[in-house]
DNA sequence: CTTGACCTTTGACTAATGTCTAAGGTTTAT
DNA sequence: ATAAACCTTAGACATTAGTCAAAGGTCAAG
């Protein structure tokens, strides 16, 4: 078991902060010794490791609560709501991912760009990079018009 | 040209939002009409396009001012510098793809074992998805059963 | 020319996510 | 058995990212 400051440095957040998530729902600690001090099992830290990941992939505490409250029951019959939750979360996280991997072309053809790379830096800013495979990856946008 | 209101009723945010990221130096409309209203090009748009989409992944708008600061040009002596920028933001932008890509997964779990799905339900929660993963990298199962 | 929908600015307010302070109790090492 | 380093609570403060309100200017339609 840990105790605050240690499953906190851990991480490298502060102590404050697993308060903070606690008094949130996020993440409540297993036990309390007797002396009121919080204990925190490997459980609880796993949580933890979840609750920081998806924060930085944009994830909000309160959607992160949605994550950590799925329960998927096939007798029960609220398992219909748990799908209808989970696929919205899938797709999400798939935008996401789509999303992250436009912008990872981009930055890539930057940096082969940069520093007499081959490359011919026409395009020389993220914007530019991205939108030179605009056409090819995202059919939504049109061309460009001025008025 | 995009009067503000045109712009940000396009994109869903307030007219307030965009004079709060031009207050901040992420979108100065390129142009003013003669009476002071704010003018917005194509270009514009691009720019809060982009500042949108990289939000939903998790950047600050610090950290989207130094995306849209980076301008890779081969005969500049901070070259170097534009590339350590870059490629710093591709290492993370890679690092929350396989975060993500983790995390699909094991929503894919949830949700195929939900409702009647052949899983065993083993996995319950995120968390309990998540962690199979780490022991059992086989997600290969059909569902056949009635619902 | 007036009305209403738009725009301007400044500055105050809000929500989310912490972070710090004060006043005190606990544990461990010397 | 006392100091150092932990922990507790409640509540104030900070930062990020907006959002709203007040007082007034602009523009198209009737």
């Amino acid at each position: 078991m840990y105790r605050i400051g240690e499953l906190a440095s851990s991480f490298k957040v502060k102590n404050d902060t697993l308060r903070f998530y606690e008094k949130h729902g996020l993440l409540t600690p297993s036990h309390r010794s007797e002396s009121g001090y919080r204990l925190y099992t490997e459980q609880d830290k796993k949580i933890l490791s979840f609750i920081l990941r998806a924060k930085t992939v944009g994830f909000s505490l309160a959607d992160i609560h949605e994550l950590l409250s799925i329960e998927v029951d096939k007798d029960n019959n609220a398992c219909a709501d748990v799908k209808i939750v989970v696929d919205a979360k899938l797709e999400e996280v798939e935008r996401k991912i789509a999303e992250l991997s436009h912008f990872q072309k981009s930055l890539k053809q930057l940096s082969d760009a940069c520093c007499g790379g081959s490359g011919s830096a026409a395009q020389c800013t993220i914007l530019e990079a991205l939108e030179s495979d605009i056409n090819n990856l995202r059919p939504e946008h049109h061309h460009d018009e001025q008025e």
